[in-house]
DNA sequence: TATTAAAGTCACCAAGTGGTGACTAATATA
DNA sequence: TATATTAGTCACCACTTGGTGACTTTAATA
């Protein structure tokens, strides 16, 4: 019983499987966590429910592995730290900021891996926020720290602050009516002057610390 | 039939209707909102489940309900609008964005409430939004406005990051391992270090806006 | 005290839930 | 080609879900 090395036959265990993580994403993104049923998910993939727990053992492992084989570091990837840093930081650190703030406006299932940390407790999600941790951690240490010496812990709130802030209007965008503070956060104007905003407190972190 | 004015007696109505309300927010601060079933509802309030249709009209209208009476404004109502401000509010901004960062962490209800808000559209929970905005652009319009003039559109993003971060941080330290960015978001050092970030990057905006 | 309206209980239903055992169908190898 | 193995289907189960009609119990008032 050799594997057939999942050409695009009709009987392939690797596409089945991908197919109902597929069908996870999916039904995230356009029904969120809540949605997530086992006769849902069978209906979206197109196959048997009987599968899940053939492949994965049920639900919830499905799910964690959904979380564990996305990939959500395509937004971080192009950001190569510079070879020479003579300001800091600042330059790397306001482009990251400002691209996570564009990235997580775009990908829903991002967006809905956010809320559902908020929610639930989850030995897969901890462990993606560990990782998330695990590289602000490295870039922080060799790129900021050293530049803002006794008040890098002070620095590393101020990102705490600005990151957070981030994520919640992004995620708010995606709800409501999505006017916060009087800015409108679907409008590019309004994200606009979010972006004005960031890049501000930024500046002003690097020149007043 | 007249009413009995809500003794302690037996059989009220008004009684009966505020133990499912009662119900509600326990489960919801225990349980989260995805707990919030019908028959789990009428379990906790130690009731029958066909009052809450005949009160209600059914567990969606309780929901709303619940939104609607809980009274989410203790936090600000202390903040009354100090007679005369002469530093552009910056005084009064900078307590209302720290006193807000301690309510969140601790009313539970009130985190559930957000978190809510960002999973499902509601009209309930849009009125609610509704109102906070409302709020929010008297008191934009009366203190800060004047003061930044040209720039007040930049101050409220300013300010929809700031407070976006502190709701942001309060969810996350309730849920997860609770370190982000580095810090403890449970701890009370690491709490202070938040405080110290919301405060510099106020005082930043207002020397530097 | 008898009556009546409302408060509250209970048994029951239909639909949806997660989950499984027994089956059929395809396919790799002996 | 025969056979074992695995992919995939299907019918079915027990339990939970939201929801309701018929009932009993309380208590205000005619």
């Amino acid at each position: 019983m050799e594997k057939e090395a999942a050409k695009g036959i009709r009987r392939n265990k690797a596409q089945t499987k991908q197919r109902f993580l597929d069908a996870i994403e999916q039904i995230l993104i356009t029904k969120g966590v809540a949605a997530l049923k086992v006769n849902d998910i069978a209906k979206v993939a197109g196959l048997d429910k009987k599968l899940i727990y053939k492949y994965f053992g049920g639900t919830e492992q499905l799910m964690d592995e959904y979380i564990r084989t996305k990939d959500f570091w395509s937004n971080v990837k192009g950001e190569k730290v510079p070879d020479a840093i003579t300001d800091g930081g600042h330059a790397f650190v306001e482009d990251m900021l400002l691209s996570q703030f564009d990235y997580v406006a775009k990908d829903k299932a991002f967006q809905k891996l956010l809320l559902w940390r908020l929610t639930e407790q989850r030995e897969s999600l901890k462990k993606l926020t560990d990782a998330q941790e695990a590289n602000g951690e490295t870039l922080l240490q060799s790129i900021t720290d050293p530049h803002f010496g006794g008040q890098s812990t002070q620095f590393r709130s101020i990102m705490a602050v600005l990151i957070a802030g981030t994520y919640y209007l992004d995620l708010y965008a995606a709800v409501n009516g999505s006017v916060f503070c009087g800015i409108d956060l679907q409008a590019e104007q309004g994200r606009n002057e979010i972006r004005k905003a960031l890049s501000f407190l930024l500046q002003s972190t690097y020149k007043n610390l």
